[in-house]
DNA sequence: TACGCTGCGGAAATCGATTTCTGACTACAG
DNA sequence: CTGTAGTCAGAAATCGATTTCCGCAGCGTA
């Protein structure tokens, strides 16, 4: 490997002055920047960056800690999230935990050891791994969901008034009897969705009825399964709100397998888009969550955050956008 | 920070048998070692990987360079790459190039000054950034596209075949007069596909009719056009073969836009699987590839590439399987 | 003329780990 | 009792860049 002393013996300067061409941080004689120039092409050198790193204290990675890599909704907002990076120069390392806490501490140790400049993440359950980073002060933004007791820069989503408004669409469309499948209890944007669907239920007049709520794991078997728990009721739903988009596709694979159809069988809102949900048909009413801007936005405050370590924490909460398509067609 | 000096004070031992008791690559003296853990534990250190990178000459990165991850064929596939990456103590750097040549090359440089490990790569037309890798001897496995003149482990999908088969399940059902949407004629991917079809045709007899077959750039957008354009043919085309997934969902948008249904109208049979195709309704035939296994098997190779340089490079190909669902049903 | 200030290049320290080299000590064979 | 091989801890070199510190030269001002 051509190092940076080679660069310097060849252009006839020392290595301190070769840095400061290629860094351009401080002033050198055009004429041995010339020469400094010509022996870094004529040696094809590239300087090792992490010597670079070592030296600066700090690399030019972010990891992105979501649950799963393949769930659409966070798809689209790694995607966000690396355009800012790349725009910055950064680079994204890519940490699927599954839900699961140890995988989540474990990428949180690899962040430290590895020295990378920041972390957004989206916690599990526990949340071990913001625990770790939040102690370490590891530049971090959280999204999706909040954590008690760490204070952090956060990208939400308005959950509640995203859930209401779908379940209110539902009302609208005359449904009363409407069931609600939501996430664990554990999980914030669970609960949130669950007190949209009560407050949409409260402002229609309908008494909340917990015979009409499950608790499943924001899975597609989860979904399946809860959506077979609903049908078996003594009078079954005659609409369903579904809190994720992966539980929704179970749902609706449920009712597919009993050849019951939506909206006539049953209306259905679910809350996240899925890609191509115009050509299901039928459509899917869907509350869709700006994924794309959730990564864009996680990524200007990292950056933001970076900069500025003192400054004090802040949270954006975006809207949510309510899809209508055809799941949801007002009763006849 | 605190370093491996200050436990070897802590401890009473030189920083050299710290890194020995650490790494357990030579014995030690079962009370100092007992000293070096305890002192570990109090002062909380955790060994800095930049400085340990520097001196061992390598990172634990990869890179995965593919076009888009929001892709669903991508997104898979690099699910099954990290996978393989964790368990074999490496992470995965996310390199969105866009199918833009610039970007390739920006992040192949971006791989040699990090000193990644090594590089999983799907070129773009020109492939520059996969000359300089490949000059760099940089460990390096290509993934469905083939480049020419570069020696370099590669996962390939058995296009050909895959095309063939969904073309011939078509003629089978049968169709004659099939329209071929394919890609870039300098991607190999696009002419494997499209000389599957043509094979196809062959063996049902039906003479090729270059009319039918439109280059389009692997978008929706791109599928959406050619769809228009093949509709506009004085006599259209009774069913299509689309050579990826998003112009397949370019073209049945076009088709839902005109009112057209799939099978009746045109029967459709699209390369790659789109997820959730048995909701959509009607539902998709495809031609599936094994992304996921795809992602798996490069990160195998990848790994083997790394442990010996010296091997020569192997080839994999994977087969597809033709998934039958309703828009390819038969000619009543 | 003397003094101070500025601009710029080079020597050397620095980042924090790993690894080679050296030397002390032990054990065992002759 | 001596010589040799083997173990293991510590000192110091090393990876390759950046940056501090120092010294020299040139310029302006009193």
């Amino acid at each position: 490997m051509t190092t940076i002393y080679d660069v310097a013996r060849r252009s006839g300067v020392s290595p301190a002055t070769v840095s400061r061409v290629l860094s351009g941080r401080r002033n050198v004689d055009p004429e041995l920047s010339e020469k400094v120039r010509a022996a870094v092409a004529e040696l094809r050198y590239r300087p090792n960056g992490v010597a670079r790193n070592l030296r600066k204290a700090s690399t030019n990675l972010w990891a992105v800690v979501i649950s799963d890599i393949e769930n659409p909704f966070f798809t689209s907002l790694v995607r966000g999230l690396e355009d800012v990076a790349q725009t910055e120069g950064y680079h994204v390392v890519l940490c699927n935990s599954d839900e699961d806490p140890a995988k989540e501490a474990a990428y949180a140790s690899a962040v430290l050891t590895e020295q990378m400049a920041g972390v957004v993440i989206s916690p599990t359950s526990t949340a071990d791994g913001v625990q770790v980073l939040a102690e370490a002060k590891t530049p971090m933004v959280l999204i999706d969901r909040r954590v008690e007791g760490v204070e952090a820069d956060s990208v939400l989503v308005d959950n509640e008034h995203g859930a209401t408004e779908g379940v209110r669409h539902l009302i609208e469309g005359g449904y009363r009897r409407i069931a609600c499948i939501t996430g664990p209890r554990r999980v914030s944007t669970a609960m949130d969705r669950l007190a949209g669907y009560r407050a949409a239920l409260r402002g229609g007049g309908i008494r909340y009825d917990k015979d009409l709520v499950r608790h499943a794991d924001f899975r597609e078997a989860g979904g399946f399964a809860a959506m077979e728990s609903l049908l078996e009721l003594g009078e079954p739903p005659e609409a369903l709100f579904a809190a994720n988009n992966l539980m929704t596709v179970g749902a609706l694979e449920c009712l597919a397998k009993r050849g019951l159809r939506a909206p006539d069988d049953i209306a259905v809102v679910g809350f996240d888009d899925i890609p191509w949900a115009d050509l299901v048909v039928p459509s899917l009413t869907t509350v869709a969550q700006p994924t794309y801007e959730l990564g864009r936005t996680a990524g200007l405050l990292l950056k933001d955050r970076i900069a500025s370590p003192g400054r004090p924490p802040s949270t954006v909460t975006l809207r949510t956008e309510l899809h209508i398509r055809s799941t949801s067609a007002p009763k006849p």
